[in-house]
RNA sequence: GGGAGCAUAGCUCAGUUGGUUUAGAGCAUCUGCCUUACAAGCAGAGGGUCCGCGGUUCGAACCCGUGUGCUCCCACCA
């Protein structure tokens, strides 16, 4: 068979993607196996994966197959989210767009139909992608958030909770999004540093008559919204502040709409800032709605749903809030009430959906009790039975949120989503239950009145803090065999962004419903990022298609890209670059397999070199390196270290194999490798394959099933047992190499060619290797002759590699003053190193206190050392 | 305002208990080579006061102090 120059993955990938469906090989039941389970974190229903998912999916396939190839039950469950605010926010857009319709003329019942149209239309979106990645997730169990079962779930979690007391209904301060029109919890506020201005207003002072000690006749203050002046109900001073003990019983004007009001004194009010004086305005402000409370003051709510005064403001009714803003400024402007503007930078909470200026707003929402679920959540991290990688950074921020957490708003002004199971009567009573009828049922006496459901859905996290569980069905069907059997999962992988959303919660239910952690691990990736360190975003345009990349460089090579990029916990600077590292590594692997093959092909069964010796060496090297690879990794692996991990298993391949184990082995032109040889390559490249099948499944399937005829296929193959490795073929491996490399390096150095025949002398200690250095030698550098021990008399290039000394004769001129130097360097420095060794060994407390191997370790240091200076002193000598 | 982290080659980063690291890798740059698996390759080269300053040590990129610069999280100063 002829096999393409290069590596072309297109019609590879989809090959096995279907071949690997077809054998079932995603799929998992429970059995007597040890489960080892991800659940993914479902990404929004009709989003598409953005790079941020493309590294959290490929960590978690590598995950899973390593685990399965090692034996385990891996179970990855697929699915996604609904998404509310998100979703909903786009169809409403959509059919604007699209349709002309406004989602205010629809039914409830028409809209839902609409989402889910619209479900059904994009959801697939993300599970092709998630394909193409080569993800081994099992598709049967494929769950999303508003999946019947799942809706049921998120029900009856609210009833339960509810009838614990931990979900209460009541009026409090939420943040408001004008533009979804619905509530929002703190965490979907993002704080932003803006530029914005300081008014100072004029109020003037009502003249009661009584006498002051201030002939004053206004006061200022200082507002960043003159807007909600309309919903002033007070001013207030700090009671140790002289300069207004002058007002105490005193009233104000509100300006423009000439509303009389008190001035009061509380020490909240900082006397340094602004004029020193506050107005209070406790429908639009958490901190005047605290003081609203404590001096029992009325709240004057004057904005809309939409963010447009309200008829309470009296005046600019309907008038979008910043527009109010202008117009007010210029009216108090007109009526020399304002003092000045100044610049001033502030915080303010921007929606994480639209992006619109959230709003501090009094109204009437669910809420979970969040102190009682928090702290056992707070035990399991604390106690260690889950584990945060990769490092202990985000524990500090985990306990700290979930010391201070405040009581959860799940309710939304929404449609898409799971709606609250709660019926009101006429007077207003409530009744919680899974259906009308069961509400009904609550009702004392008569069950004839009208009831009407809650309008409002549940928050999207309310869901999807049960996906542990739910995709179990878990909480729907308690006890059933998948719970637990799978439950709790092994790693969590995740952007560490949403660690309060998500994480945290997962945690809370998990411990409240299964008394269990939900998972063992979490795994927190880090964000991508472009290469000049910007987020990744729509508006940036620096978001590359997934699509688009797998086309370009393959999906092997895109998860080699951004794996080998990407240090556990830290953000990563995508650079298409490192795609093309990928894309070139699985060039390397294809021509490596291509090399193996011919040699099969070659059939003739001579031996390798002139005897077996050196082929038979360079297969147990490499068998050991092979091996001491495979323990460095596993304990990459473990510690969840896979960049480094890969990297390790590149170098390997890269430079061990192909490099110096294939070079080694290589027949002569025209002659090919003993049978014997030609099998161990194989299998050692067999278990290369396997070693980085998790990384890049497609191609090492692929070039494990060319290499030969094979009955079974790689994905599904188990790893052998770790070998331990020798530790004396290995250094005389290295030795090998270093001789090899000062040889070329030597010739390199003095103009010769490569291939050019040399005489080398080699004065070394170790003397049951000679044949076998000899023979490497010879056929690596092309010494036509070989001495041991023997100084020539007219040494040429003098060289030293690890403890040998090596000098090369031929007749190319010789320069030796660069070799002194470096000589003279490597001598100091180990004589410094000998003296320190020297004194440790020579320390009482050391000797006493180390264990048995530390000191063996410094012993054979110091042999070294020595036996080092020997050989550079007599070289130097030479020269 | 509180907390956490980072600073090593042009870029992205390794450097795991201070000692074969008199500083490494990949990419990028430059110079040779189309050598019979691989030019998507091979062989080389250049490039670093390991952020500054002090300290501990025989020895510091690593430990301690301090200064500077950057990043993230949390928080109700109008």
């Amino acid at each position: 068979m002829e096999l393409s120059k290069n590596y072309i993955p297109a019609s590879v990938e989809e090959k096995w993607y279907q071949h690997w469906m077809d054998q079932n090989y995603f799929k998992s039941e429970p059995d007597d196996r040890t489960p080892f389970t991800i659940v993914i974190p479902p990404p929004n229903v009709t989003g598409v994966l953005h790079m941020g998912h493309t590294l959290n999916e490929t960590v978690q396939d590598i995950l899973i197959r390593k685990a399965r190839m090692t034996g385990y039950n891996a179970c990855w469950v697929p699915g996604s989210d609904h998404a509310s605010i998100a979703t909903e926010a786009k169809v409403v857009d959509m059919l604007k767009r699209e349709k002309g319709i406004d989602k205010n003329n629809l039914s409830r019942e028409d809209f839902l139909k609409y989402a889910f149209e619209w479900k059904e239309k994009y959801g697939g979106i993300i599970y092709n992608q998630i394909k193409r990645l080569g993800c081994s997730v099992d598709w049967e169990r494929v769950t999303f958030t508003m999946d019947d079962h799942y809706y049921k779930a998120v029900i009856k979690v609210f009833l339960d909770l509810y009838n614990k007391g931990l979900i209460y209904r009541g009026a409090r301060m939420i943040n408001w999004d004008p533009v979804a029109k619905t509530a929002l919890s703190d965490e979907e506020v993002e704080y932003k540093d803006v530029t914005g201005k300081l008014y100072y207003i004029k109020y003037e002072i009502l003249d009661d008559g009584q006498p002051t000690t201030d002939d004053r006749k206004f006061i200022t203050i200082a507002t960043q919204r003159p807007e909600t002046i309309m919903g002033d109900v007070a001013v207030c001073a700090n009671p140790n502040d002289e300069r207004y003990a002058f007002l105490k019983d005193k009233k104000v004007i509100v300006p423009l709409i000439n509303r009389e009001v008190p001035v009061i004194f509380d020490e909240y009010v900082d006397k340094d800032f602004g004029t020193g004086i506050l107005k209070i305005t406790p429908a639009h402000d958490i901190n005047d709605f605290n003081i609203g409370l404590k001096f029992n003051l009325p709240v004057i709510d004057t904005l809309n749903e939409d963010g447009t005064l309200s008829e309470a403001a009296q005046i600019f009714i309907g008038e979008d809030r910043f527009v109010a803003r202008k117009k007010i400024v210029e009216g108090l402007r007109e009526k020399g009430l304002l003092v000045k503007e100044e610049e001033y930078t502030t915080r303010l909470g921007y929606s994480q959906r639209t992006n619109a200026v959230a709003e501090p707003k009094i109204s009437t929402q669910w809420f979970v009790k969040m102190k009682d679920l928090a702290q056992p959540a707070l035990e399991a991290v604390t106690s260690g039975k889950i584990e945060i990688h990769p490092n202990e950074k985000f524990n500090a921020t985990y306990k700290y949120w979930l010391e201070n957490v405040k009581d959860w708003c799940i309710s939304r002004q929404l449609w898409w989503g799971q709606q609250i199971p709660a019926w009101y009567d006429e007077e207003g009573n409530v009744y919680v239950a899974e259906s009308e009828e069961q509400a009904r049922k609550q009702i004392d006496g008569h069950d004839d009145r009208e009831l009407k459901q809650d309008e409002d859905v549940l928050d999207t996290w309310f869901s999807s803090w049960l996906w542990p569980m739910e995709v179990f069905h878990g909480i729907s069907d308690p006890g059933n065999k998948d719970i637990e059997y799978y439950y709790p999962t092994s790693v969590l992988v995740t952007g560490q962004d949403i660690i309060f959303f998500w994480v945290a919660r997962m945690i809370m239910a998990g411990m409240e419903y299964k008394h269990e952690r939900p998972f063992n691990d979490v795994y927190f990736t880090g964000m991508v990022r472009d290469k000049l360190g910007r987020k990744m975003s729509k508006s940036l345009g620096n978001s590359p298609d997934l699509l688009t990349l797998i086309h370009e460089y393959g999906a092997d090579a895109v998860r080699f890209g951004i794996m080998i990029s990407s240090p556990a916990g830290n953000d990563l600077l995508f650079d298409e670059s490192s795609l093309e590292q990928g894309k070139f590594f699985n060039n390397k692997l294809w021509n490596a397999m291509k090399l193996l093959k011919m040699w099969e092909e070659g059939k003739v069964q001579e031996a390798t070199g002139k005897g077996h010796q050196s082929g038979e060496f360079a297969l147990q090297w490499f068998e050991n390196r092979l091996q001491e690879v495979r323990s460095e990794v596993e304990n990459l692996m473990s510690q969840f270290r896979l960049s480094e991990a890969l990297k390790t298993i590149y170098s390997l391949i890269w430079d061990d194999f192909c490099s110096w184990f294939l070079e080694w082995i290589k027949p002569e032109y025209g002659k090919s490798i003993s049978h014997e040889v030609y099998e161990r390559s194989v299998s050692y490249f067999d278990e290369l394959l396997q070693l980085l099948h998790p990384f890049m499944p497609f191609i090492t399937e692929e070039i494990y099933h060319l290499l030969k005829d094979r009955k079974d296929d790689l994905m599904v193959k188990q790893f052998g047992p770790v070998k331990e490795s020798n530790p004396e073929i290995l250094s005389l491996g290295n030795k090998l190499k270093n001789l090899i490399t000062a040889v070329r390096d030597a010739k390199n150095k003095n103009n010769l060619k490569p291939k050019e025949a040399v005489s080398l002398f080699i004065e070394t200690s170790d003397e049951k290797s000679f044949d076998l250095i000899k023979e490497i030698l010879a056929k690596q550098t092309h010494a036509d002759e070989i001495i041991f021990n023997k100084v020539p008399d007219t040494a040429a290039i003098t060289t030293v590699a690890g403890n040998e000394k090596i000098y090369i004769k031929s007749d190319a001129t010789i320069d030796t003053s660069v070799q002194k130097e470096k000589l003279e360097k490597d001598l100091n420095y180990l004589k410094g190193f000998l003296i320190t060794v020297e004194k440790k060994l020579s320390n009482d407390k050391f000797v006493q206190n180390a264990r048995a191997e530390v000191i063996e370790l410094e012993r054979k240091k110091k042999a070294d050392a020595e036996q080092k200076i020997k050989v550079i002193e007599q070289t130097l000598a030479s020269l």
